[in-house]
DNA sequence: GATGAATGAGCATTCATTCAT
DNA sequence: TATGAATGAATGCTCATTCAT
């Protein structure tokens, strides 16, 4: 047989890590982090538990690859690109995505925010986060300052919470959290 | 010698107990609950490893009593009674408490927050928060419906994600977030 | 008051002791040695732990002082004198006795069972054993040379060999195990 | 470099399975099963105490497979097949057997015994010995009811007991107890 | 004499990580 | 590249024993 050329040796290996951040991915938002082991993950990613130090050099590292995926993927679905002029229209897409996203992945965004509360965790995440959030708080602040909001600041801040509030109960109570209605009260209330 | 009276005793329990929630409590918030472990929980209160076990029969049980405190905590502070019908001006204090809580005692909140995400954590605590929050949520109801809310259980959930949003802020970037200004805004939203 | 003289004090110390073991003797009998802690004896016997240590210098002399028990009372009810001449009468009376104390308190004897097994536990009661049971064994002996057996010391062991093996199904299985039977099979074969 | 073949692999784990539990015979028959900690095992087995947990999932699991394995070995050298009409040679050979395994192989039936009485463990292994003797005791059964006795079941209990009483003392005091000669009065007693 | 708080060594078990093959 | 045996530190927890009162 003809040895893989480079090309497909490449293509091999992401395959395998997005298998292995899958597993990760479900395992951690199921049992959390620390019930997970390692054992489990490549179990559930059909390979050996060695072959794991061979993609990733610690289980830590499999969680920082998950989050920024996380973001990547985020960013992606709510097409935010840095310096983008948000109107009117775009906004209220933002506020539906928003509102969406968790409820159509929600494993993913509960590891999130499992993750923000535990400061071991968090500081490996949050200056990814920093640096990936700083352009689309630009444009929303840009927003918000059209909009004639006396302290454009102190309301893209205020947004952002009453934003991630509603993540929060979106992911914790689907079946009870009024989603659209939701939507709806958003939009009344920050797009005057 | 005699031995110490039976009053003495349940003092000098007393004083080790909230000794140990104490030192619980702050591991539990800085590092998540799996992380603090009961020999650091134990050298933190200055005590051995199986005295701990002298006091509550497992960590789990620690955890447990550590967010029942904080219930009674909190509602002790919002001085919620069950059947209290709310006036504005009393749910203007409620906007108002419960933005300044977490500001005052972001360990205690933070904990809270980092248990709600973790499955295994969360089965534990969230029965006895359900008890806890009934009474509440019906008065808010209760009010949302005087207000003639369109949908007044839609809008009490939406407004608890909201206050639950900013309080999130409030802990995450306690400098950033604008605290007073937040309290304003969800005056002006909801009090109309 | 006036105070108990010293007589008083002496019973009340006996009194205590023999409440403590026999807190002990049922807590290792249902549960064994290793689980019966300290502190469910001294529970069972209505004093603190600490006094228990008043009594006894460790959990394993109270061991050893159940085991000397145990023997003084068979042989008690064996009424087993040094330098016995025993009679066929009186060899059919202990064949009958043998089989019907482990009925009677099994509970002791399972204890004593459990221990002659566990090689750390043997050690400290089998000197008391030889000790005590040589007078036995010798009238024993004695008995079985006057029926012109063979060999009197193989018998002599054989027939203790068979009397711990039928004690031991009564111990084991007392619901089927055919005791009366037993005695009279034992009669028919060594009383000839 | 290639990794170990399964068939490697599954010889390596049977090698130290077997030498896991030689080394938990020995401890467990010599210090009984409660003093005899994993620790100690793994010590005497060469291996850390990790690596007994990739073999066994619990300590309880090693004494299982221990009487498991107990029982087969005592099977296999009886030669006891289910339903087997038992002849007078065979009775003889049986009772020759029971008295010399204990013999020689006495760490393995000191083991046995030793659990027995130990309320908590015994339960642990009498169901696998009640299946495994089963069929052993309605063979003896039918041949006692062969030889005309009155009660046959009462007398294949009663010769149980006799049995174990030998073996008992085969193993307490092998250098006193006299074997061979217990064999003859087991034989003239028993084979009419 | 009497208490029970306090200790610390020990226990069974788990698991991220390494490494010979 | 790929395996899974092997390690060892750490975990939650138990318990005989000590000791200040």
């Amino acid at each position: 047989m003809a040895p893989r050329t480079s090309e497909q040796y490449e293509e091999l290996r992401q395959e395998r890590k997005s298998e292995i951040l899958d597993a990760a991915l479900h395992l951690f938002a199921e049992e959390g982090y620390h019930s997970a082991s390692v054992s489990k993950i490549a179990t559930k990613a059909n390979i050996s538990k060695g072959l794991m130090y061979n993609y990733f050099h610690s289980k830590e590292e499999v969680l920082k690859s998950l989050t920024i995926d996380l973001f990547e993927y985020a960013m992606d679905i709510m097409k935010i690109t840095p310096g983008e002029v948000i109107t009117d229209e775009r906004f209220k897409e933002i506020i539906a995505l928003s509102v969406d996203i968790p409820l159509e992945e929600p494993q993913r965004w509960k590891l999130y925010m499992s993750l923000v509360f535990q400061k071991d965790i968090a500081e490996l995440i949050m200056k990814e986060m920093k640096i990936r959030m700083g352009p689309y708080m630009m444009s929303m602040m840009t927003y918000f300052n059209s909009k004639d909001y006396d302290d454009p600041m102190a309301m893209m801040r205020y947004f952002s919470a009453v934003l991630d509030g509603v993540q929060l109960h979106c992911l914790l109570d689907p079946e009870h959290f009024p989603a659209e209605k939701a939507k709806q009260y958003l939009i009344e209330q920050f797009v005057k």
